[in-house]
DNA sequence: ACCTGAACACCGTTCAAGT
DNA sequence: ACCTGAACACCGTTCAAGT
């Protein structure tokens, strides 16, 4: 067999990378509501069905720039304690997919915990070495990990969902019926504003302290 | 004005209450993915654009299904203890969306508060009320909802989607690289197991004790 | 007043044929 | 070896025309 074996037939037009590349690039430009298999196909100026000779499917090309997404992100700074190892880990994860909440779609999508590379698993490993630090079994650091996932997946796709100009567009938050909810009536219009501060950091503290508590 | 105004032109071949009862059929039986505007005229044997008289849009057709159902939700047994009452009407909260994941989906996608009717409310209210009577302001009772709600519809979400056949399909957890993934190498194919067990009560409990300890 | 078909502007994916 | 157009099987929605 020759050493570099010479390629035969039609030259390609792209390449896996080049694929990634305009897929990110179409997400940040136009959300990633945007991206589909056609208008990637376009923004390369090649046809759609070229696509599937660099990718298996739509699925495989976004869990390839999840996982890309995942290499390059900076390791962060993680306390001795293991609360605060478990908040600091947690936060990263959260900041992460703040910044890309499609990713969070992809990731309920699926058992994500065998879909993903190192880099991401490693913020998992550190949650659940620091559980077990704290005195828990390793079962129980399973479902430590486990509740603060849903609590942070879900902080994320509700946040993603708000964003919109379309949240709260047409709502009047001073119709509640004071006899029977009289804490939102109370609360009023009050609620939108409310609902906008970030209580994502304080959230997590309560429920890292609640998980850790015998 | 007459008091029952004669009807005139076209009679209809549907109605509101039939194209609702006609979609709850549909997502019960093949699922909510499979409930398009076009399916469901053709099982109401009408066009599809027929039912544009009848609904403003799809998204509109989905709040009016989630309110009815809201509304034929049983009320929970409400315990007097703050803690064990926002645990009881999360837990309400949480049952109800576990037997219809897609309403979790739809509750992402927009400020859900002001789009539900009382029924509905009436959890979050006693949420709210709740937090309050464990010493709580009115703003630290939203906080403590939202992270519930956050939670909640991560759990939600996170098991729909992982309740396919899809789940874990090629994954091997045996491949965990034990020097950099220790614990998730130490756990390895057992972790299907453990993310198959229900973990929300117990996670849920935390996270209210976690928030209403000072 | 209500219904309809045609049409618009899209999707993801397969597959035989071409270079 | 790689690319392509045509085709399949769909979407949600609008709108002029019909009854």
């Amino acid at each position: 067999m020759p050493a570099t074996p010479r390629r035969t037939g039609r030259p390609p037009v792209t390449s896996r990378p080049q694929i990634l590349a305009a897929a990110r690039a179409l997400i940040d430009a136009d959300g990633w509501e945007k991206l589909t298999v056609r208008r990637l196909a376009a923004e390369l100026g090649i046809g759609p069905t070229t696509l599937y000779h660099h990718v298996r499917d739509k699925q495989d090309l976004l869990l390839l720039l999840l996982n890309e997404y995942a290499a390059q992100l900076p390791a962060p700074d993680l306390p001795d304690d293991p609360a605060d190892r478990i908040v600091a880990a947690a936060t990263a994860m959260h900041d992460a997919l703040a910044g890309w909440p499609w990713a969070a779609e992809i990731l309920t999508t699926d058992g994500f915990v065998g879909l993903l590379g190192d880099p991401a698993l490693h913020l998992v490993d550190t949650i659940v070495g620091a559980a077990i630090a704290a005195g828990r079994t390793p079962a129980q650091a399973v479902t430590v990990f486990r509740s603060i996932w849903y609590y942070t997946v879900g902080e994320i796709l509700v946040r993603a969902h708000s964003a919109g100009p379309a949240a709260y567009r047409d709502i009047t938050f001073t119709g509640f019926d004071p006899a029977r909810l009289p804490h939102l009536a109370a609360i009023g219009d009050q609620w939108p504003t409310l609902a906008t501060t970030d209580t994502y950091p304080s959230g997590l503290r309560a429920l890292v302290t609640g998980l850790l508590t015998p």
